[in-house]
RNA sequence: GGAGAGGUGGCUGAGUGGUUGAAAGCGGCUCCCUGCUAAGGAGUUACAGGAGGUAACUUUUGUCGAGGGUUCGAAUCCCUCCCUCUCCGCCA
């Protein structure tokens, strides 16, 4: 959520702002509501204070005169009935008004960071580095070839209980999963974040916080008879976990890093990534997310990126640090690196973690703020996956890919998983 | 799902129509006293918004779970909703 005050007062600097992703924003109708409301706080706040004063004045006759209806008082509470009505009046013009602001302002996404590359969509994105040597070779498998040789999940099965884009994980294909989830936790944890296994049904007030609602409530599933979706991601109920609160600053900065399962709707993917563990819509997912004071949220932001990166460094898979570009950054963030792993069958590097730097946007619509020097200040807020489990698992079957069609399990990952090869069984 | 109880400031806890933004206590902060500590004394101590000021600050409004209503005036009366707790039932 952007400021209410700053689009009152710097219009022109607002849409220069938003502009930078690529769309035309026009928000003169925003700013001019923004204006009339505040006259109308003004008059009503001017009334009240009017009227606060006359109702001391009645009960101070009441008790003085020892009766209720002399004539003056009748004529006072008549002066006092008017300014009910018109005060009623003016409040009803408040509330209409405010509710078309803050709706329009919920629609309106983050301010681009300065530092992000500039450019429309997604071929303007910056490759920053590579780690690791892309594995290329010939007749290399796909993850979900290896995972129908090996037994390790199934499709076909799934659309039975569910739907297509559901998958199954059986035997060792499970087994890897969980044993992914694990590990990314204990590292993580090791690494100074502080585990959270939080509530995977989130009600609507969460989504706003966050950023998924209302613009995008088409992306998530929602519970027909009570005010709750499935959470597409954990960034929701972490950032929620705090929602209206302030924290203390010598608590700061929270670290905390959740296992949840996510469920997207991947409304308008039609077609893309039908095969495999890419795209369902249901992944299991570790989170890392910051809780920080502002000025410390572009150190942080390097932080939890290279938080996440260490995990696919020891799992040794090959990746590059991409810098998403102003047009093509989420709605909520202002800054955004994506990591991608390579995946030797498509030859291409995917996205496998995407690390924001939210600033104040998703803490004001949260109220999550910490005082300094006295003054209550919102909160920077950042996101990272770390990593996203299925296509984790992914990149690990067609990195590991052996010849004989087994595949090696990074070292790291053995004391997790229990062998060192996935073989046929 | 059935029955009951309750939601007040950082915490405990008073308060059933009129200077109550809210007693009292605890905690926090400032100052005083004291050789140190302990104890004691005085004061102060919510959040949000608006207006004015470069600022320190001044002023004003709203907020006693949320939203409506009654009234000149609501923490207090009425309605709706949410949440918490206890007991019973059901259940992983």
């Amino acid at each position: 959520m952007l400021d209410q005050k700053f689009i009152r007062e710097n219009p022109k600097s607002v849409e220069e702002n938003l502009s930078l992703r690529g769309k035309v924003y026009n928000i003169s109708q925003i700013h001019e509501l923004t204006v009339k409301k505040k006259d109308i706080d003004v008059e009503i706040s001017s009334l009240q204070s009017d009227s606060k004063k006359l109702s001391k004045l009645i009960g101070q006759e009441i008790r003085k005169s020892q009766s209720d209806n002399s004539l003056e008082l009748i004529s006072l509470k008549k002066k006092g009935n008017e300014y009910r009505i018109k005060i009623s009046e003016l409040e009803e013009k408040q509330r209409i008004l405010g509710q078309e602001i803050n709706n329009q302002i919920s629609n309106l996404p983050n301010f681009p960071s300065k530092d992000a590359p500039i450019g429309k969509d997604e071929s303007n994105n910056i490759q920053v580095k590579t780690w690791g040597d892309p594995f290329i070779g010939d007749n290399l498998k796909s993850h979900w070839e290896i995972g129908e040789n090996l037994n390790l999940f199934d499709s076909i099965n799934s659309t039975k209980i569910s739907k297509s884009r559901f998958i199954t994980l059986i035997g060792n294909g499970a087994r890897l999963e969980r044993a992914l989830i694990n590990f990314m936790l204990d590292e993580h944890t090791k690494n100074g974040y502080l585990e959270l296994m939080p509530p995977a049904l989130v009600n609507s007030e969460s989504l706003k916080g966050s950023g998924q609602l209302p613009k995008f409530s088409n992306e998530s599933f929602k519970c027909s008879n009570d005010d709750l979706w499935l959470s597409p991601t954990a960034e929701v109920p972490l950032t929620a976990f705090h929602k209206n609160e302030i924290i203390d600053c010598n608590q700061l900065p929270l670290k905390y890093v959740a296992y949840s399962p996510c469920f997207r709707r991947e409304a308008g993917s039609y077609g893309k990534d039908t095969k495999g563990l890419i795209r369902l819509h249901q992944f299991n997912k570790v989170e890392l997310y910051w809780f920080c004071e502002p000025s410390q949220s572009l150190e942080a932001h390097k932080k939890i990126t290279s938080d996440a990166e260490s995990i696919l460094k020891k799992l040794n898979l090959p990746y590059r640090l991409v810098d998403i570009c102003t047009g093509d950054l989420g709605f909520s963030s202002s800054r955004t690196f994506d990591l991608e792993v390579w995946l030797p069958s498509s030859k291409c590097y995917r996205e496998i973690s995407s690390c924001s730097n939210c600033l104040d946007f998703q803490a004001r619509r949260s109220s999550i703020r910490t005082k300094i020097d006295k003054k209550n200040i919102y909160l920077h807020t950042l996101n990272g996956s770390g990593l996203a489990i299925g296509r984790t698992m992914a990149a690990i079957l067609e990195n590991g890919q052996q010849k004989d069609g087994s595949v090696r399990i990074p070292d790291a990952l053995i004391p997790y998983f229990g062998s060192n090869f996935l073989k046929t069984a």
